[in-house]
DNA sequence: GTCTATACGAGGATAGAC
DNA sequence: GTCTATCCTCGTATAGAC
């Protein structure tokens, strides 16, 4: 496999080509760990290995640095969310445990990259403090998610998979006990701690939540 | 109603007497807003009205205000769970519907006293810098929280009032939802936005959840 | 317990040579 | 695009008079 240009990367922070990339890594690797403001230019240049002066060829102040670390997270998380377009097929090929476990999956396989991991770290500790970071959280994270799940139930329950609660309820139910175990999950792992029994509580509770509002079948229990 | 000693103070925040009641009250509100490292020292006793230099005759450093404020708000909190001992008497005197709609009453009053609103904040904001923060929110809140609704659980398990689930389930099912939903409410205030939907949300929340473990005695739907 | 004065390193940012 | 040199303000903290 030969090195490709960088519009052929596969993530834009695994492959670190340019001096831009490395403030970049660098940065969201500090400021992951001690907010912006606990982190000073210096610091940041310094781990890079340029001067303080070469920074700004780069990015015109600090702040240019994380607001293009926001824009980062913000096309990162879009991904983990299928096209809507193909939602309709995707349900119909698959059961409803199959759809929830797969969706969980790739959504653990998103918040397990380290990258992705620290990106997550930083709009938490920036979302009161920086008004793109709340926004981030409430509109990408918050209701894009939610608007997602409603159409999936949406389509569960005209596909008689679901009992015909309202949608949006089961989107809630479903998604807000997966942010807080989430963002348990990410702390546990901060400080290197076992994370096996959060990561069972979210298990459980995607069991449970099916259990509680599928409309089974076969044994009509 | 005179005013009394410090000692009898109903909230440690409402009344100021000292210069460091005062200096923690601008602090809190500061922090609330910047984060720890996004506030001087300079700008807290300009806030407050004294010089720079008065302020390490209340607190050694800079460290000692936040750690004194994060124990305020341990403080704070414990106060929102009701004594284990009392719980089976509360419980045998009270549907479940009563019980949580008080539980969570009690708990939104806590939440939107301005002073324990900002005491949120600032753990969410120093969560991933500070340690201390981070084992505040894993012991403290959540894992204490928990604790104490698992007990609620096992009691109306054996009330018959419950269905005979997992009491840790349950209670990871009905809390963790609020955690997140508490975040969200949190931000919209802060930015002053409209809060109804959440909140609404919330009640709904803890209805779906009743509705779905609640042991109907009279109908057996 | 508050003040003035002071220390001194760290902060973001720029000008201009190479 | 990187460097050296420089700017000036802000940062925490202390000494010592009142």
């Amino acid at each position: 496999m030969s090195r490709h240009r960088k519009k052929e990367r596969k993530h834009p922070l695994t492959n670190i080509n340019t001096t831009k990339d490395k403030i970049l890594e660098v940065a969201i690797d500090l400021f992951s760990h001690k907010g912006y403001s606990g982190v000073s230019i210096r610091e940041i240049t310094r781990e890079v290995g340029i001067k303080e002066s070469s920074l700004y060829n780069h990015f015109k102040n600090k702040d240019e640095i994380i607001t293009t670390i926001f824009e980062l997270f913000r096309n990162e998380f879009a991904k983990t969310l299928p096209p809507t377009e193909l939602l309709e097929d995707i349900l119909k090929n698959s059961t409803i445990q199959q759809f929830f476990e797969k969706g969980f999956e790739n959504f653990k396989e998103h918040i397990d990259h380290p990258k992705n991991e620290k990106l997550w770290r930083i709009i938490y500790i920036e979302h009161y403090r920086n008004s793109i970071a709340r926004e981030l959280f409430l509109n990408d994270i918050i209701k894009n998610t939610l608007s997602f799940l409603e159409i999936v139930f949406e389509i569960l329950i005209m596909q008689k998979k679901i009992k015909p609660l309202r949608p949006s309820l089961l989107a809630a139910e479903y998604q807000y006990p997966m942010f807080s175990m989430l963002a348990e999950y990410n702390m546990l792992r901060f400080d290197q701690k076992d994370t096996s029994e959060i990561e069972n509580k979210m298990k459980e509770h995607v069991e449970f939540f099916l259990d509680t509002v599928r409309v089974d079948e076969s044994t009509q229990k």
